[in-house]
DNA sequence: AACTATTTATAAAA
DNA sequence: TTTTTATAAATAGTT
């Protein structure tokens, strides 16, 4: 397809060859990029020039066409030591450690997560116990006030009798041994000065000094 | 070049594109090989049918013109240094990633630690209020008790003036109307009905179960 | 790089 | 499929 025809052998002449180079290079580009559009074709070629120069041509992208090259061809098998797969090793052993540390900061994450929910949880049972332990104390508070209630009743009721006594003895019109009076009037002495108000006051103090969390 | 023009663009036609693809294939091949010869190139190329077939042409053999062109391409990324230097690069990667996940692991292993030492001195503290509350709630009960026994006291003390008055009134000769002795005998029985040692061992029963933790 | 005579490739038909 | 054939496309040699 020219002026002449040539034989398919390498071209002497330098210029010649050169321009043929050129001329062909591209020719032989248009139709790879051809087939790959009309055919539906996945096409890669590379071109070496004798200068050393590269040309190249894809439909897609050249890394997964060699892939898919290599892999169909299975001759991926022993590519180990040299200079190129010893920088691929130590690529490959980067994307594993940085998956490593992306799992162990997620771990890390989770980690703190459930410290904080921990803390969370004890704080609202300690809450509902803390509540527990107030309403036993207010419990036992009301029952000391009923029984002091009740001993001021029964101091009334004491010094009722001693009152009877006395106006017995001033109906009978007899004079009584006043030892039998002193030890009444003791006996009903000691009565007041142990529980009054007072130490119920204290106890309601100590239930809400709880209630304040002083410890924690 | 045939019977027809035809537009760059997939052929639709099943057949047709399979018969273009067979006859296009074998032109590029051969177009391939003439420069290669021609021209003194090293040339790769590689075709896959859309249907998943692979056809090749190499001027010498694949495995070189692939691994020149990855060399020549810088292979995937940044290789615009020697490949010697990529490895040394790729390893100090390594090396720093390492120091990551080792600070990574520690730092878990510091939180879980943490964790373990809050979970013991909250469960000392604990412990601690625990007792004194359990102290407090014996507090009270003694305080009860003590109560208690000051009514028993108190209805003894009525019960010896309700003695007095009966000596009194039979020393004196005269018949008392039975009405005062009713009213006196009620109020004294109304006393005992109250609170007895029953209540005291109540209280310690409530301290026992708080002692138990039935809450946590 | 542009031209063009000629070869080569191939679309459509068989 | 492959072959044929008319025609489009590529390109060797020229300028």
């Amino acid at each position: 397809m020219g002026r002449g025809k040539i034989a398919i052998q390498r071209i002497d002449n330098r210029t010649n060859r050169q321009v043929t180079f050129s001329k062909r290079r591209s020719g032989l580009m248009k139709k790879a990029r051809e087939l790959a559009i009309l055919c539906d074709a996945d096409v890669g070629l590379i071109v070496f020039s004798c200068t050393g120069r590269l040309y190249e041509f894809t439909s897609s992208s050249m890394k997964p066409i060699i892939e898919r090259y290599q892999e169909a061809r299975e001759d991926n098998n022993c590519r180990l030591l040299n200079p190129i797969s010893e920088a691929k090793f130590w690529q490959m052993e980067v994307a594993t450690l940085r998956q490593q540390v992306q799992n162990l900061q997620n771990n890390n994450r989770d980690l703190q997560f459930l410290q904080s929910q921990i803390e969370i949880s004890l704080q609202s049972v300690r809450k509902k116990k803390e509540q527990l332990l107030a309403e036993e104390i207010m419990q036992l508070n009301k029952k000391g006030i009923v029984l002091q209630k009740e001993n001021v009743e029964l101091k009334k009721e004491v010094s009722i009798a001693h009152q009877h006594k006395i106006e017995l003895q001033k109906l009978s019109g007899e004079s009584t041994s006043s030892g039998d009076g002193d030890r009444e009037s003791g006996s009903s002495d000691k009565v007041p000065s142990r529980s009054t108000a007072h130490d119920a006051s204290e106890h309601i103090n100590l239930s809400l000094s709880i209630e304040g969390h002083p410890d924690e």
